[in-house]
This record gives structure tokens, C-alpha cells and sequence, in this order.
DNA sequence: GCATTTGTATCAATACAGGTTACAGACAGG
DNA sequence: CCTGTCTGTAACCTGTATTGATACAAATGC
């Protein structure tokens, strides 16, 4: 069960480190654009550093940078590293195997979120980290 | 903030109803096929009502019947019915105004992601109820 | 060393979905 | 017109996920 706010935010975290090439920001940094907590920030970055796509640092003058140019990142990874959920879940509890439905609905449902899925990310796939900077920039939505 | 077990039930309730055609089903007998609380598929009736694919009523031999034919049906619909969320939620908190990425970012990803929804509503749009039914029935997926 | 910053762990607060009970109102059938 | 059966809805409880807050060890630059 996911509602992905992470989504969003990752973006936002991952436009600001875009715009800051090789410079460290600092989570607590990060935080307050994004109107957050700094651990909450941290929580991300660790997220977002399993998938290889951040850089962080300890210690004095540390913090994270993207781990490639911002044109190597499209959006679907971003979704992939952050993603816990799918677009609309599967039965909670089990559907009763007595009943003629029950017994096959999951299976089919679960091909049909397999094929959403995949063209969510398709979707995603198109943009790139530095398009979406270059429209933030741009004020062009 | 949807995680949508709520389509996944949807489609499940609304296949029995195809499958029992003309036919009231209660939602006693739904809910223990769909493994819940009679109460549940109730409230879930009365927003699959709101949008017009069942009919219901009340008294001695009541229950639920769809509106239309399944084959008049597509899951695209089903899909808005139920729908509370959307994919990725936008941030909870407003970025902050005074980040130049904060204060556009919102702006871009809002344009994302109604693209995104439209997308899956084409893709499932590609599907009638009757069309699942019959992969189930079949046990095929 | 020392100040700084990440990475985690832990805990409280909040929000939300899901289940339960309860009950009024509708309605079929005798 | 009575009775038993259902729906529709409200109120409430509970389990669980998300978020924020505090704390602290370990890393690192100066």
C-alpha cells in the first residue's frame, strides 16, 4: 500500500542536487525546501542511494549529490527506487477459493497491474531528471 | 493517498454481478466471496452506484444488480468510480516559495501526473467487464 | 581534538482503511 | 397491514502506515 508523496518528493530533492552539481547539500538543507524534516530527508536519500542515484558523505562538509549527470536519470528509476506500491492494490484478505470468481480474480488482476505498470514507467521513461529541471526553471509547466 | 484495494473489490463484486445477471445478490453473499464485511461491499455499492453501474434495492429479495450490460462497461470506468488517489501524490506540505525549484515544482508534476492518469485510464479503457469475466471464468490470466 | 553531518534506531502523533454494531427505512409476500 | 429481510448510513473501534522528533554512534574535514 503505497500513496506515493516519496514520488514527489524525491523529484524535488533530486531537481535541487541537479541544480547544485557537485556541490554537497546537506539534508537539513534539503529539508526545509521541500518543507520537511531533515531525517525524513535522510530516509529518501537512503532510498535513493540503494538505487544508486545519489552520493552522500558524513562527516564535516558533507551531504549528497546526484551519482550521475542529470541527463542519465529519467524518471522511471526515480519511480522504481521510491516505489512501494502499485497503482491500485490487491485484495487485502485472500478472495474465497469456493467461489468461481475468487478462485482466478487475483491472477488476472494481477496481469493487469503488471501491464499499467509498465506503461507507467514507459511513461516515465521519457523525461529525464534535466528536462524536468529545465522546466522547473523555465516556470514552464 | 489512495492505495486501491477499493478497484481490485470493485472489479471482483461487479463480476459476480455479471455472472448473476438480473439476478439481486446481497451483500452478505458478496462480502463473504470477496472474504470482508458485508458493510464494506455496501459502502463500496453505493459509490459504484453514484456512478451508475449497479442498481440497488432494498426489502425482502433486494440486493444488487450491474445497470448496464458487462460488455457496456469498461474498467477505465470502474477505475474513475472508485478512485480516491492518483498515482503519486503531490507533496503533502507545500515546498517552500522561496527555493527556485519549490516553487514551480508542484506545477510540473501535476502536469505529470494527469498525463500519467490518462494513461491508465486508456489502458484500461482497452477492457470491458465482460472481457474480465471471461478471463476468470476461463482462469485464464 | 572538535565541530559537523550522515545513518539509524526509537518513540509519539496523526491519519486512514477496515471492520463492527446499530438502526431507520424500504419492500416482498402472505 | 404485518412480518421478516435487506439496504443505506452513521458512529465507533482498531490495526497499521506515515510523518515528525529526539538521540546518538560513526565518519570526516579542518
Amino acid at each position: 500500500m503505497a500513496g506515493n508523496s516519496q514520488f514527489s518528493m524525491a523529484v524535488h530533492v533530486l531537481a535541487m542536487l541537479a541544480r547544485s552539481k557537485d556541490v554537497n547539500l546537506k539534508s537539513d538543507f534539503l529539508a526545509s525546501s521541500v518543507n520537511t524534516n531533515a531525517v525524513v530527508v535522510r530516509r529518501l536519500l537512503g532510498q535513493l542511494h540503494q538505487a544508486k542515484l545519489v552520493v552522500s558523505q558524513t562527516g564535516a562538509s558533507g551531504g549528497s549529490r546526484l551519482a550521475r549527470c542529470p541527463n542519465e536519470i529519467d524518471l522511471a528509476e526515480i519511480y522504481r527506487a521510491v516505489n512501494c506500491g502499485e497503482v491500485f492494490a490487491l485484495h487485502a484478505k485472500t478472495p474465497s477459493k469456493d467461489c468461481p470468481i475468487g478462485k482466478n480474480i487475483e491472477a488476472v488482476l494481477g496481469c493487469l497491474q503488471r501491464e499499467i505498470d509498465k506503461g507507467i514507467e514507459e511513461k516515465l521513461a521519457r523525461y529525464t531528471l534535466q528536462n524536468v529541471f529545465e522546466m522547473v526553471e523555465q516556470g514552464k509547466a
